[in-house]
DNA sequence: CTGAAAGCGCTTACAG
DNA sequence: CTGAAAGCGCTTACAG
């Protein structure tokens, strides 16, 4: 014992396809062969490999593998982290995005399905070298998906050219596809559910952040609504939450600090900045709904455990996750000009719809197991 | 127009380092050393090299990189996924866990500081090859860390000789490094407040999935505080909630069903189950905590979001994930025999603590902005 | 300090 | 059907 150099440290290193080549009595090609099930091997041949293949527990190295020519079987995905507010309750919450972790779950399943594996990697987009690297993850994938604007137009287009992109909650542009859900017609929901069935006058939008193609279009449906009605919309630089629960609650603190007369009903841009919102408001008092009707949008999972319950316009947040993964898989040719390219410059809009809950100011369902929830009860 | 073959196609290749060679007008070599600031080149050469990257927007391939010798710069990361319950209404809080969620952004934090990215895989045990994905994701990556028991003993013998792993919620082996919250003081603290503090004297272990360690201990550490206390523990296979919503739903009932008289209080071995135990409880109108109370383990963010709010054992769960990375990194040395090498076999354990809400039965704080929360207003 | 060359572990035309 | 060989894009001894 401790003769044989590979026992000597613990470390031995994996086997090669030489390794199995040399065991089976077969050139390294036929083991490439037959594992990929390339041209048909002779039986015996595939026989002889596939037994080395497994005395040795043979598994052939991604990097070798992807420089000779195969896909690399990796998605980068880059998620935009938030800046974290020091003073902030809510740090919890925040790191906790339910909402990106959800998508990325859904496109994890499916790039399963295919071989793939996900590469996550999450930018602060006030660090100065953001771009860069994005850049580099990109050369350890075969393809991105980039969420929620974390790249500029420039550079999102050098990118575009080099590997295939998809975006989520983006614009397309001619050299890479977005997915989204459909803004205008949940928002649309929601804003006549506020205005014709609960005759709300005065309404706010508190954005997200600035920029973010939702939290536009989301605002602009809303505006189209109100107007429309006659009613009153509010809007501005104090009304910005940027999709975070902290963001939220501290417009409204401000709000109040500066004696701002509250509007009835406020349209967040997402759950997350709902939560604050509600946060502050019970801080100070202001009953949900009676007072104040408070709405969000994406409906993740803890939305029925706000109290009150919170009445949101819900995504199939894994579609869009799958849909983005299963999209990006397209365009991941063999080289370029392939099928996938024909399908660069689109943007594919998932359907939402509105979920009415409790603190839009409709009733509780009436009591009955079937509709019970936990905040509910008690 | 449409001549340069380069413009013909939307993708161009990304440049290699020949291309930079070539413009820089110096050997591949020279561009390596002045990118990995090995040796140290001529200011000028360096000049050259770096006016030549910039100019191409030269981003070294990962997979030639990792083959010519370096790091691959990835972690493997597998997570067990749950296996779905079709009948549950738990989907979406299943799906969305949030602590090994949130263990990995604490990885994924560190691993950024080390220019390393995440390579995140799921695995249903129930696949008949999940190891063998799981040998495939090690040979993408420079070490592995395992989520929670996903592979048999041996395997993970076979994988850890290969390849630096570390394991999360496991047991260490003279070849893996283990991580995981200091369960048995968390407990010894829980149990005490529920039976010393409470009084209460019939209580009940829900636990996690089998042979999980963390519930294994969790569990020892109940049950002996109350041997300790001359108190009454239930335990058994009824009383498995799986770490899920679902599970801990299901559990209560069958209980009810069976007509078992409930504890005074139930400990669940994780929070996500102790939300399915208060969903159950609440459907039959059994009062918590005033009729039983209910306690998680691990404080996640949606604990304090709970009706009553749920009274738990903290840990740091993005320090579970920043150890492990770091952790596993020391154990990356360039070969085998590294200094990395002598930290094997080792169990890191990090600190827990209490916290009371009112799940347990204790009062609600007083009112006060400091300490209110969303849960308790209204 | 720098360049020519070998080598990392695969895949894939190219011959046979 | 199979093997010898070139090539993928890097890094790094080895010479100079």
């Amino acid at each position: 014992m401790g003769i044989d150099p590979a026992d000597t440290d613990g470390a031995r290193q994996p086997p090669t396809i030489y390794d199995v080549a040399r065991t089976a009595g077969v050139s390294i090609a036929s083991v490439s062969r037959v594992l990929n099930g390339q041209r048909n091997p002779r039986a015996e041949t595939r026989e002889r490999v596939l037994r080395a293949v497994a005395e040795l527990g043979f598994m052939p190295d991604g990097a070798a593998r992807a420089l000779g020519g195969r896909l690399k079987e990796v998605i980068g995905v880059v998620v935009r982290r938030p800046r974290w507010f020091d003073d902030s309750q809510f740090a919890d919450e925040d790191e906790n995005l339910q909402f990106p972790d959800m998508i990325n779950r859904g496109m994890e399943i499916v790039a399963q399905q295919h071989g793939f594996d996900l590469l996550v990697r999450s930018v602060d987009l006030n660090e100065p070298d953001a771009g860069r690297r994005i850049f580099a993850l990109a050369r350890k994938s075969d393809g991105l998906i980039l969420h929620d604007r974390v790249l500029s137009p420039e550079a999102l287009d050098r990118l575009s050219r080099q590997i295939p992109v998809v975006t989520l909650a983006g614009v397309p542009t001619p050299t890479t596809v977005n997915v989204h859900g459909d803004n205008e017609s949940g928002m649309r929901a929601l804003a006549r559910h506020l205005i014709v069935d609960h005759s709300y006058r005065t309404l706010a939008y508190l954005a997200g952040h600035e920029g973010s193609p939702d939290s536009l279009s989301r605002g602009e449906a809303l505006a189209a609504q109100v107007a429309a009605a006659g009613a009153t919309l509010l809007t501005g630089e104090q009304w910005r939450g940027r999709y975070q629960a902290a963001g939220g609650a501290r417009a409204i603190e401000r709000l109040i600090a500066a004696g701002t007369e509250l509007p009835r009903a406020i349209v967040c841009a997402n759950d997350q900045s709902a939560i604050g919102v509600l946060h502050a408001l019970s801080l100070h008092g202001i009953a949900v709904p009676g007072d104040v009707a408070v709405t969000g949008f994406d409906d993740i999972p803890v939305a029925r455990h706000l109290r009150p319950r919170l009445t949101s316009v819900r995504q199939s947040i894994q579609d869009l996750g799958a849909t983005a993964f299963e999209t990006l898989y397209a365009m991941i040719g063999r080289g370029a000009g392939g099928p996938g390219d024909a399908a660069r410059g689109r943007d594919i809009a998932l359907p939402t719809r509105l979920v009415r809950r409790q603190s839009c100011g409709c009733d509780p369902p009436p009591a009955g197991p079937a509709s019970r929830t936990v905040a509910e009860a008690g």
